[in-house]
RNA sequence: GGGCGGUUAGCUCAGUGGUUAGAGCGCUUGCUUCACACGCAAGAGGUCACUGGUUCAAGUCCAGUACCGCCCA
């Protein structure tokens, strides 16, 4: 054995190579595209990762699936550019640092806002770090110069832009409306970022007693009823005969003792409750309406963090569902609380912190969706963005068909603060790009600067367009944009896919990308969402330290169809990190044998051997597959096919039919250049998917071919395989396959009359097309199948018990009966089998006809012991007839 | 209420109207065979949820049913 044979170990160490090379491509800054006016490039703008932690196994997903498209891009030799960037994440940070704030017993008020932010800034930054740090374990290969956080200075320029293009067109106004309140967070947010969760509360029947009759009443219904103090109308529906004799009267609400008019409206629905309805135009959406169309006053009851104010009387400071426990107690006393009904209701939760949401009237910004969403409506229809899985279209046309008004200011204060002057003098805005210190009206320097910031996704829909300079006229923009691929988990294709393709539209008058691919979410191995709440989050780096970063790339993306969900378990990643192994070994092997070969490395075709032909023949077939599933972006498939071809066609058969030769010092045509060969270009097929160990190995073996396509410093730069159809030999393949089946067949005799490993069994090979080519795998038969080859040229018609026959497809294999088995021996172990099992079953009828047994014993032991028994019976069927198959001695 | 998806081997999942429906893991049996035991060889295991239809041909297309899950309101 030579010496550096010795010094390459027998297992694959990942930790070993990934960062030699990343740290190598890095260097050699193979990540940065070179921009060619001449070709078109391939885009790919990253979803920035939130800056609230660490990244998950849903960003290893993202980056895996990304990294595979980029570098195969790359490879097919088109300028590249994915573009990595970090999101500010607004809520969602705020609430990670008020929590470690509140570990120190601070609040933000307390550390007032500039402070507060400074803070912030110092967590994005060294979070920004750890992000960074995991994503070059997973081996992106993104261009890191360009690296964007959205509260950079190009993004928050195009925020500001995008902000005041829109005001200026009039698609974003203030105004108050019904919004979702988060009391936790203090915050107003978008009907995105509510989740509905369906619960069981009650229904309460109050009676409002009339001014004119205390002794009347008209009883309404309500969920909330501590919403009562807000309450200034009571409402019927207009063709609700039930509710005549009430209209036009008024009641006095109970507590309060505020008189309150009835009124008709037709989007109060008969079916509720009694039928009339309270209105508590501040803290309901369609009270809010109700009232809007009838007049009536708003009384706002709640404080922002949902305690009761001065308008809750009584209650005033109370929190609120302690109000709604007070309430119920004195409208109990009052005898004003009828009945109590259970009943489901949806009930909104914060996204981010679980709270129960309010609705709230409130004065906010608002984008005007609805001339957004019609131009991006029709870039989808027209087939302009095509969003792979297609079933998204529809779900993306229906929110899209009926869109609602984007309530963008967050009462938060991490975010691009909202680029709106109050003036104090004259009472005008002043909406600008730039900061101003005078009203654009009047001139005074009395103003201030609206306190609130924009909805982190108002950044995200520009994300885009923003990472390349618009608006400026940059050469990146002008060169990368439009992107090619967004891709994304769909469950945020309303909040941010769809919200890019409208204000990529609106901003650049171009779509943002052409294909929206969007992946599913991984869950873990019960199929549950993967939270920190349920403690079963599968954290990226702790597993590629375990399996290797190319396992667990490949556990996450093998065998997965686009938009649909996949469990991620411990089998899969051990199944990436064996097959990393297992190139390992062959590369190992193929090196080895290489060493002890001194001549040519060109491989002339026509001088090939069957099974070169056939390996190459594979090899383009597999390369045509990979090619067509590829551009249908089933990349999960593709993988599983380069799997298949490597392990089952290369491994599994040609190094051991090339064993034969490399063993045979005669031979002088080495299998070695196809061996070679054929490994290099399946390294480069697998490159994008599993780019640590195809890098390592292909830099092993590279040096000995003589191609100078090959002469790149990295796999990640030479040429992805493509196919060449010349080299597809049919019958090649027609014939191994033959001979494939040869050996499985007699291996499968072997073991089944249980031969000794090592005895060499006689076959004789009847064929009238195959006979010259199985003849010169006589070799290989007998090695691989340890059977001594005879091809005959006629049929045998020895008798069934001298000569077990296979009939294949080409051929036919008779084994004579004594090469397999010592007949008097496998008899007698037959005879004694077969007796065991006999009394086996004798006793078991015996218990099974035993009436006490059977009425006694537990149903499901009953049941054990007949399956036993029929199992059995089945058992001595077969040895009975194997018996009977080996005739009388 | 509206929409979408899933139902394929014990488990997790692929599957492009076309031979005998595949993979990984698990299971059984045998192998420390000089690349690999993270391996090799052989094997068992399937009414492709159910009902009907289209077709020369259906796991695949159509209609309906059941169960599970998700999204929207």
């Amino acid at each position: 054995m030579a010496k550096n044979q010795i010094e390459i170990p027998k297992t694959y160490k990942p930790d070993k190579v990934e960062g030699k090379w990343y740290k190598f491509w890095l260097e050699k800054g193979f990540f940065k595209p070179r921009i060619d006016s001449g070709k078109k490039p391939f885009v790919i703008i990253m979803p920035p990762p939130n800056v609230t932690g660490e990244l998950h196994v849903g960003h290893a997903l993202t980056a895996t699936l990304e990294d595979i498209m980029v570098r195969w891009h790359r490879m097919l030799g088109e300028p590249t550019l994915w573009l990595p960037g970090v999101d500010h994440s607004g809520i969602a940070a705020q609430v990670v640092v008020e929590k470690l704030l509140a570990q120190d017993g601070i609040d933000r008020h307390q550390l007032g806002r500039e402070k507060f932010t400074e803070r912030m800034w110092q967590w994005a930054s060294s979070c920004r770090g750890t992000i960074t740090r995991q994503h070059q374990r997973l081996g992106v290969s993104c261009d890191w110069d360009r690296e964007t956080f959205t509260l950079d200075k190009g993004p928050s320029r195009a925020v500001r832009t995008a902000f005041v293009n829109l005001y200026n067109k009039g698609l974003i106004y203030r105004g108050e409306r019904i919004i979702n309140w988060c009391p936790r967070c203090a915050t107003a947010l978008s009907d995105l970022e509510v989740n509905h969760q369906e619960l069981t509360g009650n229904l309460y029947y109050i009676r409002y007693p009339l001014t004119e009759d205390n002794d009347k009443y008209i009883t309404v219904a309500t969920t909330r009823p501590e919403t009562i103090l807000g309450d200034t109308a009571v409402a019927v529906n207009p063709d609700d005969k039930r509710f005549e004799e009430f209209l036009g009267k008024k009641v006095i609400l109970p507590i309060v003792k505020r008189v309150i008019p009835i009124v008709t409206d037709e989007l109060v629905d008969p079916q509720f409750g009694t039928g009339a309805v309270k209105i508590t135009p501040a803290h309901d959406p369609i009270d809010f309406e109700i009232a809007q169309r009838q007049g009536l006053v708003e009384v706002n009851i709640l404080n922002p963090d949902a305690t009761m104010n001065e308008n809750a009387g009584p209650y005033d400071g109370f929190d609120r569902f302690e109000a709604r426990k007070a309430i119920l107690a004195d409208l109990e006393r009052d005898e004003l609380l009828v009945k109590i009904e259970p009943y489901s209701h949806s009930v909104g939760h914060c996204q981010r912190c679980h709270t129960v949401i309010e609705p709230i009237a409130s004065k906010q910004w608002f984008v005007k969706m609805a001339p957004l969403a019609k131009p991006a409506i029709e870039a989808v229809v027209g087939g302009r963005i095509k969003i792979i899985p297609q079933r998204f279209v529809k779900v993306y046309l229906n929110w899209m068909e009926n869109i609602r008004d984007w309530c963008i200011s967050r009462q938060l204060w991490w975010g691009h603060r909202i680029p709106v002057w109050y003036c104090h003098d004259c009472g005008k805005l002043t909406v600008s790009i730039e900061d101003t210190i005078n009203c654009q009206e009047c001139g005074t320097a009395d103003i201030e600067q609206d306190p609130d910031v924009l909805d982190t996704w108002f950044s995200s829909a520009l994300w885009p367009h923003s990472t390349l300079g618009w608006p400026d006229d940059s050469q990146d923009f002008g060169y990368f944009y439009p992107t090619t691929v967004m891709e994304t988990g769909y469950d945020i294709l309303f909040f941010w896919v769809a919200r890019m393709i409208m204000m990529g539209i609106e901003d650049t008058g171009d779509i943002p990308f052409s294909v929206v691919y969007l992946h599913g979410l991984i869950r873990d191995e019960r199929g549950e969402k993967m939270s920190k709440l349920r403690g079963n989050v599968l954290n990226p780096i702790d597993t590629l330290e375990k399996f290797g970063t190319d396992a667990l790339r490949f556990a996450v993306s093998t065998g997965t169809s686009p938009g649909n969900d996949t469990k991620l378990s411990t089998n899969k990643l051990a199944a990436g990190r064996n097959f990393a192994n297992k190139l390992w070994n062959a590369t190992r092997f193929v090196n080895r044998s290489r060493e002890s070969y001194h001549s040519n490395m060109q491989i002339s075709m026509d001088s090939l051997l069957l099974e070169d032909r056939w390996i190459i023949s594979r090899l383009n077939a597999t390369i045509d597959n990979v090619s067509r599933l590829m551009n249908e972006y089933q990349f999960g498939e593709a993988q599983r096919q380069i799997y298949d071809f490597l392990w089952g066609e290369y491994c599994d058969w040609y190094i051991e039919i090339a064993k034969i030769r490399l063993g045979d010092k005669a031979n002088d045509k080495s299998p070695v250049p196809v061996l070679v060969h054929v490994l290099e270009k399946a390294l480069r097929l697998l490159h994008p998917f599993m780019p640590f160990i195809t890098e390592e190995l292909w830099q092993s073996i590279r040096n000995r071919i003589d191609n100078t396509s090959l002469k790149v410093d990295s796999i990640m730069i030479a040429n992805y395989p493509k196919t060449d159809k010349n080299l597809r030999d049919f019958e090649a393949e027609r014939i191994m396959s033959t001979i494939i089946d040869i050996i499985r067949s007699i291996r499968n005799i072997r073991a089944q009359y249980n031969v000794a490993v090592g005895k060499l069994i006689n076959a004789e090979i009847y064929t009238n097309k195959q006979k010259q080519a199985i003849n010169t795998y006589t070799k290989a038969i007998q090695r691989m199948a340890k059977a001594d080859v005879k091809i005959v040229g006629k049929r045998n018609k020895q008798k069934v018990e001298e000569v077990i026959v296979l009939v294949l497809a080409e051929v036919e294999i008779a084994i004579p009966m004594a090469s397999v088995i010592d007949l008097k021996a496998e008899r007698r172990n037959l005879n004694q089998e077969i007796e065991k099992i006999q009394a086996d079953v004798k006793r078991l009828e015996k218990m099974l006809s035993d009436h006490n047994f059977l009425s006694r014993a537990p149903s499901a032991i009953v049941k054990k012991e007949r399956d036993k028994l029929s199992a059995r019976k089945d058992n001595l069927e077969r040895l009975e007839e194997r018996l009977a198959s080996l005739g009388n001695a």
